[in-house]
DNA sequence: TCTGGGGTCCTAGGACCC
DNA sequence: TCTGGGGTCCTAGGACCC
């Protein structure tokens, strides 16, 4: 049985919202960047007129378009906007999968089923969200995500482009390789496979799933001949279903290249804390840390260590961070940026039962040892390791309790 | 005043265990 | 003078995404 796939894609989102917030802004050749040694995080349209591009430094912006205004992105707004438009999305559906801060899937097939069309109820939503939050978004619509992704990225700024199953392999014989851009075919693979005379999604998927495989593993080969296709058979997930987190990371470009260590240590507390703390907010726990340093050059050299325990404090994060920052001295080129992420993440069991304040949390944790040496090991234990060890995860609590000593 | 910052996934080799 | 094979964990590196 067929689906019906929605892509909303916002245009231009970051600087729309600026637009949108902001009259003055309004049909102005807009950038929204970072502060420091940044790039174009988004531009608005009248910005990509002068040739502006996401990704863009700010050098060339100066050159193409002197009057671009420049805004700091104010990342909790683009997110708190987010929720806004998630909120339309529900009305529809709560097989809504929030891809990234500024595109959504949804599955629409029950609608659908119920004899509205595809093409109607994505125009609603189009016009929803413009008198409601003020942005512009472009919807593809297919059988499928991937289709569904592609249509939206054929038409915009206030795309609706619907490619029904029967019209894939017409749409796909035609679509050059670089409209794959957000598909899996990225600055590497697009240049790669033309040199094999691919050029199309058509030649792509009719290519010798012999040659794909040899050239790009069996898996790889497979996967490219299905985007060429336009076949994927992955659900859209539904608004509440939000995988855990894999890692959470924090990384910074410096002002200068710096040779300081003082001062790199300083910026490495600093990201570790803030690392720490959206652990700890995510009441998640991790024992994988992960270093990064990006050299003036900008070769970019990455080190991690795995330990016996789960850590989440900013303290203990910058500990294991500088130690292996220690073995990649002395540095043999400036320093353009440093970089932290812990990994190897599960669910913090503590946080839920034990007490904010880490004075009584460590006192606990005396009289608990106290009463354990006495009177032989585990005598008492935390709720939460009971808790744990019910769902099978002893080992890792366990670990993380002895350790803590 | 060239080149941000947040992620996920995949591959491949070595250690180690059974 | 022999070295299979499966599985898991760890690490490094890279492609790709927004």
């Amino acid at each position: 049985m067929d689906r019906t796939i929605f892509l909303i894609d916002m245009d231009a989102y970051f600087a729309s919202v600026e637009q949108a917030s902001n009259p003055f802004l309004k049909g102005k050749p807009v950038i929204v960047c970072g502060k420091g040694r940044t790039i174009v995080a988004a531009a608005s349209y009248e910005a990509r007129a002068f040739g502006i591009k996401t990704g863009m430094n700010l050098y060339d912006v100066a050159r193409l378009c002197p009057q671009a205004v420049k805004v700091y992105g104010n990342h909790d707004k683009y997110i708190d906007t987010s929720f806004r438009i998630h909120k339309i999305l529900l009305d529809y559906t709560d097989q809504v999968e929030v891809f990234s801060v500024d595109e959504c899937f949804l599955d629409v097939t029950h609608l659908v089923q119920r004899g509205f069309s595809g093409r109607d109820v994505a125009a609603e939503i189009q016009q929803r969200i413009r008198s409601e939050i003020g942005l512009g978004c472009s919807i593809g619509i297919g059988p499928n995500k991937l289709v569904a992704k592609l249509g939206s990225n054929l038409e915009k700024p206030n795309g609706l482009v619907e490619i029904k199953q029967e019209d894939i392999a017409s749409v796909f014989e035609h679509i050059p390789l670089q409209d794959l851009q957000g598909l899996g075919i990225g600055r590497k693979l697009a240049p790669r496979l033309e040199t094999l005379g691919i050029r199309t999604a058509g030649q792509l998927g009719s290519a010798s799933p012999d040659m794909m495989s040899a050239l790009f593993g069996r898996v790889g080969g497979y996967h490219l001949g299905r985007i060429g296709r336009g076949e994927d058979d992955s659900i859209v997930k539904k608004y509440w279903e939000h995988p855990q987190a894999k890692s959470v990371g924090h990384s910074h470009t410096l002002p200068q290249d710096t040779w300081s260590i003082p001062v790199l240590q300083s910026y490495l507390r600093l990201l570790s804390e803030k690392v720490g703390k959206r652990l700890r907010e995510g009441q998640l726990i991790g024992r994988t840390v992960d270093f990064v340093v990006r050299s003036a050059d900008f070769t970019t050299v990455m080190k991690q260590r795995t330990l016996q325990h789960y850590i989440k404090h900013g303290k203990d994060i910058y500990t294991v961070g500088w130690s292996i920052f220690k073995e990649l001295l002395p540095l043999r080129q400036p320093v353009r940026l440093v970089g932290i992420t812990v990994s190897g993440l599960m669910r913090d069991m503590h946080q839920q039962y034990l007490l904010e304040d880490i004075e009584r949390q460590e006192r606990l944790t005396e009289v608990l040892d106290s009463i354990n040496e006495k009177y032989g090991d585990s005598t008492i234990k935390p709720s939460s390791v009971l808790i744990a060890e019910k769902f099978g995860i002893e080992k890792h609590c366990g670990g993380f309790m002895k350790k803590k000593q």
